[in-house]
Order: structure tokens, then C-alpha cells, then sequence
DNA sequence: AACCTATGAATAAAAGTTCATTTTTTATGT
DNA sequence: ACATAAAAAATGAACTTTTATTCATAGGTT
């Protein structure tokens, strides 16, 4: 059995999907081009998606929880949770910024008419670690007593912009950098 | 003579687009759509915009000067950046939320192929005062030592996110629900 | 040989743009 | 005021371009 079996052909037009994106917005997501890009026929995508919008749901699907394990990468149950929190800060932020082309495909397609409600309903079952780490924090008085989605949505709208902005300005996160964001993103919650 | 002039058919077909893309997002944005939304021909778009991008890049002009306008609505030059600061942020989250169209139309064509980069150029002049403002505050020792840009943009995507949840979960901005985010911005920037 | 996978030119559907025609407005002369 | 002509604005069906999708054919594997 060679190593080029079938679900690297579906992995190829995965990352050529999110290139074309990331290079030219929604616009960029053309069936013929993102095949080009993945080096396979036009008919060869259908043959693992049945359209355009199945592609972009899988994707967005599989992005986010690539996304959300990342986040909760080496982060401990019984880890404080400053601890916590740090490092899954830490986890989003290299990670958007490591793959700025997952982020953006997010961005440009998850409030589409492309995605299904089903789609939805799977990705907000991913954030349920990270949204239980906020409310043990909160029972425990850690953090101030506001809507934990609402929170999570604060902390992680907050975090892309200032990922979009480095990447565009060409700015790199340096560990200095990296501090600074924390300290926001961790004085806007604390109590 | 009528009231109906070549102005407000301008902006009627501002306005269509806006819904026609709150509604389905950019694939919703069709010349033939946005005309009969606008209660226009198809051919009188063509009339005040020379194309799809054209129009595109003047609403999105448009639309950015509007928010950042509404944004400094009575903020004074003389007053304390406390107060500024809670005024200017008060007044982007209640536009924005009162406008969600507007809102959602710059983060779909913001960062999308048919931006031209004159309109992009233009687009960073308007945000010059809030960037001031944050500049003082910070001569003034009133605030944390980082770069205003990123500042801004933290603050402004922090908000997005949770206008935006507000929005989808039909989660009216109370008095209460303001105070609270406005506890997260200042927080997460004050020293 | 039967089966799975891949191909890419051909097809169909969708969407942007044009333009000959019509309607409305403005300007002018009686 | 009214009629009339020139100009401007608006129309929407027709045209063109773009893009999604299909399928008859070919290549490879068991």
C-alpha cells in the first residue's frame, strides 16, 4: 500500500483550500483553483466533497477543533488556573498566528451562508473545555462574574485582532509582545 | 420637484447592499439582488458605481466613516480620558449593535480581494483621532505601555465579538451588560 | 477481470455587465 | 402658463464571463 492512500488526497485539498483563501479572501475558493492548488483534477474533489459547501463545512469543522485541541495542548485539570489560562492563551495565540491561514478561513466562512446548522451545533460543543475552566474560575472567585460565552468571545475576538494586526504589519510575537497581550487579555477578566 | 434625488438613490443602493449581505453574508452581495432590494434597475447600480468592487470599496468607506464619526460623538478634546474613553467606547457598541449590517459588511469585505489599497489607505486615516486620544492617555502615564495600534485593535475586536454574540443569541445590551464590558476594556488597559 | 480511484474536457448554472429603448427632468421659446 | 425639444436618468432583457458540477474515459490495484 503506498503512503498516497486517500486521505492525504483529502488533506491536500484541505491546505490548498485554506492557501487559496488566506491569499485572496472568499473569492479565492473556486473549485478548479483550490484542485490546481492541491495538484488533482477538478472531478477529484468531488469524489471526497459532495460540493463547495460540503467542503467548506468540513473544513471549518475540522479547523476548529484542530484549533480548540491546540488550545487545551498540555494544559493539566488540575493545573491553578492562572496556570490554565496562560497557556491556553498561549496555545491560541501561536497557533492562530503559527497558521494565519486557519484563522482567516474561519473568519470569512463560519458567519456565511455556506455553513450548516448542524455545523454550528458540532463546533460549540468544542469550546465546552475551555468555557468549564472559565466557570471553575468563576465559582472560585478568580474572575469577574459576566456570561462566560460572552467572555470567551471578549478574550478571543480580542486576541485575533491583535494576531491580524502582527501578521499584517509583519510584526513577530516576541516574548515581550507575548506578555503584553496576556497581561490585557488576563486584567480584562480578573477580579 | 421631487424628493427622490440621484443622492438618495445612492444610498438606497448603500442600504440594499447592507441588508442583502447581513442576510446571507458576501455570497448575498449579487448586482441583480442588491438592485431589486434597492427597488432599482439592474442597470442603474451601474449608473453610480462602475462595478461590483467599486461599490464594494465606496460602502466600505462609507461605512467606516460612519462608525468612526459616531464613534467621537461628543467627545471633547478637553475631556479627562477616562470620560473620553467610556464615551467613545459607548458610542461604538451602541452603533454597532444598532447597526449590526454596517458592522458585519467591514468584517466581511475589510479583509477580502476587493479592497483597493487607496480605500485601505483612507480607511486608517479615519481611525487618527481615537489613536490620539490613546496616545495622550498614554503620555499621561493613564494607561499600559503598548503599542496603540494593537491597543486599538484589541479593543475594537474584544467588542465586535461581543456585539456580535449579543446579536445571534437576541441578548439585548442592558445597562448592566454595559458597564460590565466596559469594565473588561477599561481593565484591560489602564495601568 | 473486477474494482476503486482519478482525470479534465464538456456542460449547466449563476452572476456581472452592457446598451438600445423608454421615462423623467430640465431648459427654452412662444 | 403652456408646449416642445434637448438632456439626463432609469430600465431590464440580452450578452458575456465566470464558476460549479458532471461524466465518459483512463489508469492503477487487488
Amino acid at each position: 500500500m503506498t503512503r498516497t492512500k486517500s486521505g492525504d488526497k483529502k488533506q491536500a485539498i484541505f491546505d490548498a483550500t485554506l492557501r487559496c483563501v488566506l491569499r485572496t479572501g472568499f473569492g479565492g475558493l473556486k473549485m478548479a483553483v483550490v484542485a490546481k492548488e492541491a495538484r488533482v483534477a477538478t472531478g477529484t474533489v468531488y469524489l471526497y466533497f459532495r460540493n463547495k459547501e460540503d467542503l467548506i463545512n468540513a473544513l471549518l469543522l475540522h479547523v476548529k477543533a484542530e484549533i480548540h485541541t491546540a488550545m487545551m495542548q498540555d494544559v493539566e485539570t488540575d493545573d491553578p488556573f492562572f496556570t490554565a489560562f496562560k497557556k491556553s492563551m498561549i496555545n491560541y495565540i501561536d497557533f492562530c498566528y503559527g497558521s494565519p491561514e486557519k484563522m482567516i478561513f474561519i473568519e470569512q466562512f463560519y458567519r456565511s451562508s455556506y455553513l450548516y446548522p448542524e455545523t454550528a451545533a458540532e463546533i460549540e460543543q468544542l469550546a465546552l473545555p475551555v468555557l468549564n475552566m472559565l466557570r471553575s474560575a468563576r465559582n472560585e472567585m478568580l474572575i469577574k462574574d459576566i456570561d462566560r460565552e460572552l467572555m470567551l468571545r471578549q478574550l478571543l475576538g480580542a486576541s485575533n485582532e491583535i494576531i491580524k494586526y502582527c501578521i499584517d504589519s509583519g510584526r513577530p510575537i516576541t516574548k515581550l509582545l507575548r506578555e503584553q497581550i496576556l497581561d490585557m487579555l488576563w486584567s480584562s477578566i480578573r477580579r
